[in-house]
DNA sequence: AACCATATGCGCGATAATCGCGCAAGCTCT
DNA sequence: AGAGCTTGCGCGATTATCGCGCATATGGTT
């Protein structure tokens, strides 16, 4: 096991085990955990009862179950950089203009992120939540993350994700870097009205001006 | 330090660092991490490259702060509770039938935290996020957890939170035990008028008992 | 019902990873 | 420019971690 003295190996296994419990696999037994992991069975024992210990994880019987103090880690995000109180407005004001769903995502490693939504998705066709992950090649809100020639424009992708479904996103710049992106999305019909792309497009674009500002 | 031999308290250690980053204290040195938490300097900072390492934690010359990927660990719990194909619709839909908007929350040992919004806030008054805590004494949300006895039952707090709002809550009830609350607040004058009140304590009653069956 | 095969819980000694002292370098204020 | 404080980080002692291995629980088969 490469030791570096600079990282704590025995915390980044507890993380590894942290992040096992993905949104498939909600409720793990020790062993399940060991093999994902490819940690020791007593070793995984151990991490896994300190979050339980520390009410990260609670136990019924021998199943393992994620608990919404995980949410306070990402709430030290989210409040940090204000979410709630002035970029989700800002979010939600577009989107009530625009008639459409926003959301608004940033890169991590190799994947959009998506950190916060605003206007109701009335159909539960797609059920992101915050801190859902959608692929960058084939998503207009990923494709927007990466543009850094074209920063600003509009980006559009069309099924290449979920079949008959078109996004649109634009690239949220501050001092030059793209540091998010916003987008939306919709039945291809609904989006192929010029008349409603007309109304759209500003209203992401604006939007994403308007919250380059708070970054 | 006590140290049974079913817990890691390095892995814990690196728990406490993480969650010292909250929404007043974006960005930290190392010195002041190890100040709140009272960890060693030393240990604070390997625990905090760590973090680094994994992606979790972003460095700016001495200033750490989390990044998006927080936010992953989130949505192992979010989407594997369902979060945005279940839950998300029905609390969006009675929000909009009322015509206020709905939040979700569970309890986390004597706070209450959020894990889903519908409905969005013109105003940014209050500017919760998901991962936000208030208190279970002085909300309606937070009652509403607590009250055992009469389960499903709504319950009101006026301005003990926020002056001039009232807030109106009711538990989500699975098997006889609260697993969560939805609640709604508005300013005084819009909560009191008894047209609205008809039409609001309903739609959150419907919404709990609707959200029951996905607990 | 009894058996076997497999999966799981957990104690304990060896060992490698952690701890935290202490020095050196950097910063700030007078 | 100097003094005092703060911060970064190397290194040896030590302690918490590792993971083997046994005992028990589970569940499937004859």
């Amino acid at each position: 096991m490469a030791a570096p003295t600079d990282i704590s190996s025995t915390f980044a296994k507890g993380l590894v085990v942290l992040k096992c419990f993905d949104g498939d696999s909600t409720h793990l037994t020790v062993p399940e955990i060991a093999r994902r992991t490819g940690l020791d069975r007593a070793v995984t024992r151990r991490l896994v009862l300190t979050l339980v210990h520390l009410g990260y994880v609670a136990q019924e019987d021998r199943a393992f179950s994620l608990t919404p103090r995980i949410l306070v880690l990402a709430g030290g995000f989210l409040q940090g950089r204000r979410f709630g109180k002035l970029i989700q407005p800002i979010l939600a004001a577009y989107s009530a203009q625009a008639g459409l769903p926003f959301s608004l995502a940033m890169q991590d490693e190799s994947q959009a992120v998506y950190v916060a939504h605003a206007g109701d998705q009335d159909e539960p066709r797609l059920g992101f939540t915050v801190g859902s992950r959608v692929p960058m090649d084939t998503t207009a809100i990923g494709r927007a993350l990466l543009e850094t020639d074209s920063a600003g424009e509009l980006l559009e992708t069309d099924g290449t994700f979920e079949p008959g479904i078109i996004g649109i996103a634009c690239a949220v710049v501050r001092d030059g870097e793209i540091v998010a992106a916003i987008g939306t999305s919709a039945p291809r019909k609904l989006m192929q009205d010029p008349l409603r792309r007309a109304h759209v497009v500003p209203s992401l674009q604006n939007c994403a001006q308007a919250l380059s500002e708070l970054f």
